[in-house]
DNA sequence: ATAAACATAGAAAAGGTTTACTATAGAATT
DNA sequence: AATTCTATAGTAAACCTTTTCTATGTTTAT
């Protein structure tokens, strides 16, 4: 029942511990003769290394953690994705968290995965404030923020050019014709969302296009908020509808188009919808949206690439990445 | 930038280490003032215990291994996250590791796996072979086999009752008029694809009908295998199209859409089908399908109870447990 | 007043590796 | 032939905890 140690591969080898050691790590010249019997006593033993006593030593657990509001999202999904392509031929394993937004989940978290000593943390955080994090970075371990960034913090920052992706798609709609646009967002506490909702602003202000309040809606970054707020105000602007909606991002686009219907509406015809981010499986949903395609899956993978630099070198410089996400145009859009 | 240990918050609080640790443990008795000392030295120094050396000696890790052939199937999120809503609770981290359907893949992930001393480990298998499955159990790793089984292996599993289900919805295809009716299902080597083919046989004989070989498709479970599969078929049986199309798996339903719409064919008025497994945002997709609907989530529950129970106490009795799927009936079947 | 029980604290071993240091034998250099 | 190198192997410390065992001072029982 208890694990063959290496004690017991040396024993049987008739070695020192050094000697099997150096053999496992082959960083150290060991004669042929000795590194086979050594390697047959290996798998007659059937030895497999105690991880977690090579991690104390070495000061490396070849774990990356990564946390993300809901890793059901296919967002987020793409993301982890992204890294483990770049990492898992390296040897790392991911360690998946959710934090439902939760920033004090959030927290719990990261310390739990720095009790844990992973290599490094990759991070879509729903904290606005960075001062753990910075503690972590400044103790070591790196910490690669992705899709959200703190201000002000000295991190690696893998984001989207949300404002003017956010200000082309508004755009985009207000020369269909439409004036009365009405966003589903997620928090302004969170950088995307921040910055998606000062996009969309600044395309309507340009225009000189008012805000309407009444058809500003907020809730998490979720299908069910967006499923809700959509549908109560389609209830209560019945006479006073907007002509298009922005979902800011891909859940809430979700979310937005399933309250659309239920209440008996039709896309583009009844009102329009433009969506920031990718559906799930999109060449099944009609009518084709137009939306802001974004790069989840390449921001996973330079996260990764950095997790693995950051672990091996340098840790003080950091730099921010914005990548500049396609607007694709679909067929949820009317010319009014 | 190095980390602070036990040893410095003893120092600090003029203890000794075995104190300290016994004030973060909270097994032993301490003197409040003591306590109150050391408390105060740990969140002065910010202090956190290192858990690679915490679980080196108490030969816990903490940690669950999830194994499954894509972490981006709907499917096994589900479960994953049926899991960790379980296990989070407890302080229980889990790793995600896909294997590709690769078997070679899934050893070395197993082998790493065992490598890091995860404290358990909940499989969806793509291998026929159980071997070093059998001795990770036998070494104390608990496994727990989700959705697929192997036979004779002596692991707690969970999975669904993939032959009745197949064959209902089968006859309830058989029952709409269909006799020619096509199968889109991943390897027999994969217990879910081999019992999912003999229901759909199995209703076939029990209504004498015949099983068309040309209509039998296989692949991996994924999107891209199905579309592929189920373009060809339409595309070389023109003349001579099935009526109806069985999907024997989630993905593999999506992938088929695909391709029928693609090649111009309408759901259900050209062509019928029904899927094992529900499809992602299922709201948003025209028509809503007749499916099997799967227990996902609680079968990642139910894996992650055992998983707890199974790292605490008894490891020696093992049961199969078998969730009974729903049929549930859409628009996707049309009367012939 | 003495013995027994108890509450609290520390010393040290143990957990399974890696690695700096030391040792030895034979090869190469002078 | 004496000296220095080189290749190879072992010893023991270190990584950071937990926990057993021991020690001490205090309380309770007799």
């Amino acid at each position: 029942m208890d694990k063959v140690t290496i004690k017991e591969v040396a024993k049987k080898a008739n070695v020192s511990i050094a000697t099997v050691s150096r053999v496992l790590n082959n960083n150290y010249p060991v004669s042929e003769d000795v590194r086979l019997k050594v390697l047959e006593a290996i798998s007659e033993l059937n030895y497999q290394p105690n991880g977690v006593a090579r991690s104390l030593k070495s000061k490396r657990t070849h774990m990356i953690g990564i946390v993300v509001a809901d890793i059901t999202n296919p967002y987020f999904m793409q993301i982890a994705k992204g890294v483990e392509s770049v990492v898992s031929s390296k040897g790392y394993n991911l360690i998946f968290c959710s934090t439902n937004e939760n920033p004090t989940k959030e927290l719990k978290l990261l310390r739990l995965l720095n009790e844990k000593r992973v290599d490094a943390i990759v991070l879509a955080t729903c904290d606005k404030d960075g001062s753990y994090i910075k503690q972590l970075i400044e103790h070591g371990t790196p910490v690669i923020m992705v899709d959200r960034k703190i201000h002000g913090l000295n991190a690696d920052t893998i984001v989207e050019d949300n404002f003017n992706a956010a200000y082309n798609i508004t755009n985009y709609l207000i020369n269909k014709g439409h004036k009365k646009i009405s966003v589903v967002n997620g928090l302004l506490s969170i950088s995307t969302g921040k910055e998606r909702f000062e996009g969309f602003k600044k395309a309507l202000e340009d225009n000189g296009i008012l805000l309407i309040e009444k058809y500003v809606l907020k809730g998490n970054f979720n299908r069910e908020d967006a499923y809700n707020a959509v549908k109560n105000m389609i209830k209560e602007q019945r006479e006073d509808l907007p002509t298009a909606i922005f979902a800011a991002n891909n859940l809430m686009a979700e979310g937005a188009m399933i309250a659309i219907y239920e209440q008996g509406l039709r896309i583009p015809e009844d009102i329009s919808i433009v969506s920031f981010g990718d559906l799930s499986v999109p060449q099944l949903i009609k009518p084709k949206l137009t939306l802001i395609s974004q790069n989840a899956y390449v921001i996973g993978q330079k996260a990764g690439e950095i997790a693995l630099e950051k672990i091996n070198g340098e840790k003080d410089n950091y730099r921010e990445y914005v990548m500049v996400p396609d607007l694709r145009v679909g067929e949820s859009v009317k010319q009014v």
